[in-house]
DNA sequence: CTGTTAGCGCCTTCAT
DNA sequence: ATGAAGGCGCTAACAG
């Protein structure tokens, strides 16, 4: 059983050492003599010892801990995401400290100040509008490394794909399909970045096909999702493709689709938006445009990490776009000869 | 712009008072005059001070922060629980620090090491294997608060559904739906604690229902189950209901059987286990086991700050078996007459 | 009710 | 190559 008070000077003092001997053993064994080195990993070692991790913030003003703002695990995207970001900063010797914020500015800013004073050494965040986000400006006077995620915004340091372009190729993808009546679906528009820039691609990529776009549906609450839509495939005049912004609602449009009785994708074909992994493995399969969610995730901290070394933020010019996939799957087709 | 070192010396000297009432301001507010007490606070506002995280820890010995192992957040109910957990603790002062495991042991060791040196005040883990895991040994050894999630062991304090008797009722319901062929598909058996569980419970319901248990289907990986599984069903003989130890298993065995040109659920019912939010939103939608996912993670979070606000970590008397609930679905129907 | 004092465990000059 | 000393920011006794 090791005595209560586990710390350095009780390494030390079984090695034969002082405390400032061990600690340069855990910080630059380069500097300590390899017998003395040895001697005091073995204390170490038999001892169970293992730096606080307190003290060492405390000392030395870095933690070795990143926080996360993200919306919602609910959302696999965002759950693969983290995912990549856990595992690119356990490989990094960083830890994580995620907070969720429910696409809610308010506590997009409430999330930052709780970091902020965690002492986390930088942030990589998901946020609802990043033009006009206090919880960032409190980052950028803060001097506090951070990344977005999903976002696209040029004043800021961004990993991302670029979801307009993408939008625009779907909408294109689906006029050369004979789609001429195409309707978009989204959440709360305002609540999200991303389903902005999808809806602009949305309309550029109508325009570019010649084809008056309809009003946007948005759909406000995912629980009610699938009932919503349902109403909105009943009444006339109904589309014949529906870009979703993302998967999800792709998925409840795809079961309002069945429940209304039309057939996908032969009388409505559905693209979506994310590239959740469970998407290629439902019947239909998911056409979407698939991001490297994980690498998002990974990139974001490989940024931030190789800024926390050099010891400057990253800067907007950082940002990084990463490649889409369109990837065809059964919920997308040709328009029927009879509707076309 | 605020001067660097934002400490609380710094508020005191402002609020023209000591640190010391400052820090009582911040913890313990009634022991401080009103008058004395707005002044403070005026003063933190307006330099924006908070506390920091690391010295308090340090002092304290308590960093209010707990450590989460899970197995991966690709797999949406451990996404939803984490979600459940970061709520939970948020709304309870903690932070959570993640560490994503894989499914293997060597991991959850190091994960646990990890946390431990990171000095968090309580763990929930959800491990491979309850009976012989290195990591919860030291766990106990330390001392630290701990709380499984999913697992069921009788020496652990476990927040869990009775998997087994919810897996006997699946296959109750299903031999009472006509079926006599019952098959149960899962991952590796030996690296999920739950699957053991579930199929302990197939086995005792297919003795209930006096019908025979073919072998066990256990397919390795995730990525090639689909495949794994059409060749399973389009070898004779061919169950006539399938049940999976996971909703991911499921979701995949349907593919398989569309993919095999049988028809869900008039030629295969398919059940799962978990209860993830998008089951429901499938079609057909997915017949299974529903958990609280969200629930688990917050009674986790709930019974280890009460055991740390007491002094002493919970016990294994302190598991809570949550209710799970039968969510029948379209994935699931009486067996067909000619297969009858 | 408020101030003074000491030290949590560690790292980091500065000396030796 | 190693040791001694001071302080990171905070809280908990103890005085007053």
């Amino acid at each position: 059983m090791p005595k209560d008070p586990l710390n350095i000077h009780y390494v030390a003092a079984r090695a034969g050492v002082s405390a400032a001997t061990v600690s340069r053993v855990f910080n630059f064994p380069d500097k300590v003599a390899p017998a003395t080195r040895a001697l005091v990993a073995q204390a170490a070692q038999e001892l169970g010892y293992q730096p606080n991790a307190s003290a060492r913030t405390l000392r030395t003003q870095r933690s070795r801990v990143l926080g996360v703002v993200l919306p919602t695990l609910l959302n696999p995207v965002f759950a693969e995401c983290l995912q990549g970001i856990a595992l690119a900063a356990a490989a990094n010797g960083y830890a994580i400290l995620p907070v969720m914020t429910s696409y809610d500015e308010e506590q997009e800013q409430q999330a930052v100040a709780q970091l902020l004073a965690a002492g986390v050494d930088g942030m990589i965040l998901a946020v609802s509008s990043p033009s006009d986000s206090k919880a960032l400006a409190r980052l950028r006077d803060a001097g506090m490394p951070y990344v977005l995620a999903y976002n696209a915004h040029p004043a800021h340091p961004c990993i991302s794909v670029d979801g307009e372009a993408a939008a625009a190729e779907v909408v294109a993808r689906l006029a050369a399909l004979g789609h001429r009546h195409i309707a978009m679906v989204s959440g709360t528009l305002t609540a999200s970045d991303r389903a902005q820039q999808r809806y602009r691609g949305y309309l550029r990529g109508m325009a570019a096909a010649g084809l008056q776009a309809p009003p946007l549906v948005e759909v406000p609450f995912v629980t009610t999702a699938v009932e919503a839509l349902s109403r909105y495939l009943r009444a006339a005049p109904r589309p014949t493709a529906l870009f979703c912004s993302n998967d999800l609602l792709a998925i409840r449009s795809i079961r309002a689709a069945r429940l209304t009785g039309l057939a996908v994708p032969q009388d409505l074909a559905v693209v979506g938006f994310d590239g959740i992994t469970i998407a290629q493995d439902l019947t239909p399969s998911l056409c979407t445009i698939a991001q490297p969610n994980h690498d998002i995730g990974r990139h974001g901290v490989e940024l931030l990490v190789q800024a926390i070394d050099r010891g400057s933020p990253p800067a907007a010019g950082d940002s990084l776009y990463l490649p889409y996939r369109f990837e065809s799957g059964e919920s997308c087709s040709a328009v029927a000869e009879a509707a076309a």
